[in-house]
DNA sequence: TCAAAAGTGTTATCTCTACACCCATGT
DNA sequence: ACATGGGTGTAGAGATAACACTTTTGA
């Protein structure tokens, strides 16, 4: 087996950060290409690996080379590979995709990158490459997580009302709204929040403020995908 | 961005097929590699990329020239990627799994392995590159999908009683045995079991042979990762 | 008639859902 | 006092777990 005279395709890694603000929308980071090919077009950020460097520090430095959004967790989501998805010839691309909390991550074009914006995920523009599917995949890979993890850890500020958490889920589940009574006996079962204070100044009575039990959180994220998390998160769809 | 002249690493695919005969043990399909490096030792079938080849094509072509081992699904798992994986120099490669029925899949020596061996996955040999880590994953992965697919599809023969089934859950979950009448009402209340006969010269009351519904099945596999199978197959370990 | 494995009835308990209601605050 | 959103009690329906029981076959 000629181990060393074997073509090599070119490996890229290219990252799906979603962002919550709060809002009633998911938000999606997205660059403007600055060089061919696909000039202008909006596309994932991401690049070429390189030789002495782990996928998942590629994607981080990408991620911060171009978008400036730094100091976040990347998962592993899939690796496209289609001979063709990439003009310039064999380019195959490990995706990773990430959670953020908007506010605490300021987005800023940088280097290659001609613009950088958070764009709602259902008002995206047309997307460079085969980014358009990558993406279809994250969000599918997210809305699967959100049913056996704790999602609001990374999304939401560190202190926050259960009102605020039920928003998120049902803005990540894209569902009307679910009843109030039930979501909040659900989440507290779990023991990953703590109360840390109340709300001050609001015109009607005012909300405890949680934060997640970062013990609690990870001891049942690692058991084996805790059978706790799952019943207390899986909500019907 | 240059990219004509970036340096580019190698790409492979590994596959891990678990296999299933009725027995109390899983199965995992090694092969003993005939050439340098590692040579003489265990390792997952796999090797090059081609350059005009989609990425899966490529896992089942090598898994069937090194193991002749064929016409199965398999499904992405991970890409691995960290420098120094491979002492031949910087190798990429994306892992894939599969699931298959043993006694249909024979496993056959060929082209560069010097041998091919099904191991019980509780008793595995010493494994080339990072391919220990690899199996890791594949099974933990392997556990979790049993949570909310149907794998009985894949590891069973075409016609399977219902204790069959049960023993399968048993061996994939690792528990020692759960209640008979309890996974029976779980199992039948998705719908996807249809009756096509019964046992027959058996010393006891033959069972009834059942077969997946075909339709039901990709029904509810597609569904969203449907809720009824979720619930149905949510076994507490 | 017996052993062996298949298959069923049933109940007590736990969980979930839905809906109505009460509470604390600023204006 | 009242509007506003936060927070709780609870009954009926439904799902689950546990156990003992009946059935059908070949030897």
């Amino acid at each position: 087996m000629p181990t060393y005279s074997h073509p090599r395709p070119s490996v890229t890694v290219d990252v799906v950060v979603f962002g919550y603000d709060g809002g009633r929308d998911l938000k999606l980071l997205l660059i403007q290409r600055g060089g061919e090919p696909f000039k202008g077009q909006w596309a994932l950020p991401g690049g070429f690996v390189d030789m002495e460097e782990d996928l998942e520090a590629s994607a981080l430095r990408e991620l911060e080379e171009e978008t400036g959004v730094k100091d976040l967790f990347v998962e592993q989501l899939y690796t496209f590979g289609a001979p063709g998805r990439d003009p310039r010839g064999r380019v195959i691309s490990v995706a990773y995709f990430a959670l953020v909390n908007l506010t605490d991550h300021p987005a800023v074009a940088a280097s290659d990158a001609a613009r950088v914006e958070w764009f709602k995920l259902h008002e995206l523009p047309e997307l460079a490459f085969d980014h358009a599917e990558i993406i279809e995949l994250a969000t599918s890979r997210l809305r699967a997580k959100v049913r056996y993890q704790p999602i609001g850890f990374e999304l939401l500020p560190r202190e926050f009302t259960l009102a605020e958490l039920q928003a998120l889920y049902e803005t990540v589940l894209g569902v009307p709204q679910f009843n109030k009574r039930n979501f909040r006996t659900r989440i507290m079962k779990t023991g990953i929040l703590q109360e840390v204070g109340r709300q001050e100044n609001v015109a009607h009575r005012p909300a405890v403020l949680y934060s997640f039990n970062e013990e609690t959180y990870h001891r049942l994220v690692q058991q084996r995908d805790s059978a706790v998390l799952r019943r207390a998160l899986d909500f019907e769809i």
